[in-house]
DNA sequence: ACCTACCTGGCC
DNA sequence: GGCCAGGTAGGT
């Protein structure tokens, strides 16, 4: 479900609904949710934080827990992960793994059915630097993010541009229906091998990646089926999508129907016609 | 640089 | 019943 602009999306609004708050209760109802570290010690250090800030790294969420050095609760939604902030007695959505009491009489919970999402709690470079977070690329909606920066990317392998752009390492945030739709409006085929790219392609990639992500992150994201935000309202950008979603039916540009195929094991579709 | 596994639910 | 789904992680 989740990629940066659904991410985005969860973080402004957690930012207004918990900063400031305490957790008081923590209720896990299902330990295998929890990545690091053993479910009894993680509610133990839950118990009791302050919740200081959120912030977004890649498709990982950052409630930084202003009590103890950089310590904060991170959860990674997978595919359909939901946080939601609502009151203690609201009904359980199906598949809540873990409930915080907070200290104004509101919860915030975790629920994922498909439980490829997980929730972390320690100080984020710690994490990363032993291994328990994986290692992430440039923030595409970053000053970092330059022509340059993506250049280092795409120059270092012989992938395809599809399998490049999915990988976190390279570049942190995108998934699969923005890699699809920043591939359309640069006119380039995800299935192109990225040595083979030129200079003027990885201009337009470059703009098109982050077009594509600022347009999400304004449409709140895109809800096909199961992205909610955390006040369970979808988000407006599917209206937007040029092809993710749209195989067979014609290019919004130039009215060739469109193709799909699985291109670095996930579903891709693309413009014959538009994208060389 | 690939492939498959991990899960559940929805659709054909 | 089989196939598909917005995401990784681990093994080859």
């Amino acid at each position: 479900m989740p990629e940066l602009p659904e991410v985005e999306t969860v973080v402004r609004d957690l930012r207004a609904a918990v900063v400031g708050r305490r957790v008081v209760g923590v209720e896990l109802l299902r330990d295998s949710i929890v990545r690091y570290p053993d479910g009894a010690a993680f509610r133990k250090l839950l118990l009791g934080a302050f919740l200081a800030n959120v912030e977004r790294r890649g498709k990982f969420i950052h409630l930084g827990l202003g009590s103890d050095g950089g310590t904060a609760l991170i959860v990674h939604l997978g595919m359909t992960g939901h946080l939601d902030v609502v009151g203690r007695r609201a009904s359980l959505r199906p598949h809540t793994h873990l409930r915080c009491r907070l200290d104004d009489g509101r919860e915030l919970r975790f629920a994922d059915a498909r439980r490829f999402g997980r929730v972390l709690l320690g100080p984020p470079d710690w994490l990363r630097s032993s291994g328990v977070l994986p290692p992430l690329g440039v923030e595409p909606l970053s000053a970092d993010f330059t022509p340059a920066a993506l250049d280092a990317v795409l120059r270092s392998t012989r992938r395809t541009l599809k399998a490049a752009l999915l990988d976190q390492r390279g570049v942190a945030g995108l998934g699969n229906i923005y890699v699809d739709e920043a591939c359309f409006v640069a006119r380039v085929r995800p299935q192109r091998r990225c040595q083979r790219l030129t200079r003027a392609e990885r201009a337009r990639l470059h703009a098109a990646i982050v077009t594509v992500l600022e347009r999400a992150v304004a449409n709140r994201g895109t809800s096909i089926e199961d992205f909610r935000d955390i006040w369970d309202a979808p988000g407006n950008n599917q209206e937007e999508l040029r092809v993710y979603g749209r195989a067979e039916q014609p290019c919004l540009r130039c009215a060739t129907p469109l193709r799909h195929a699985v291109v670095a094991g996930r579903g891709t579709t693309w413009c014959p016609s538009c994208q060389r």
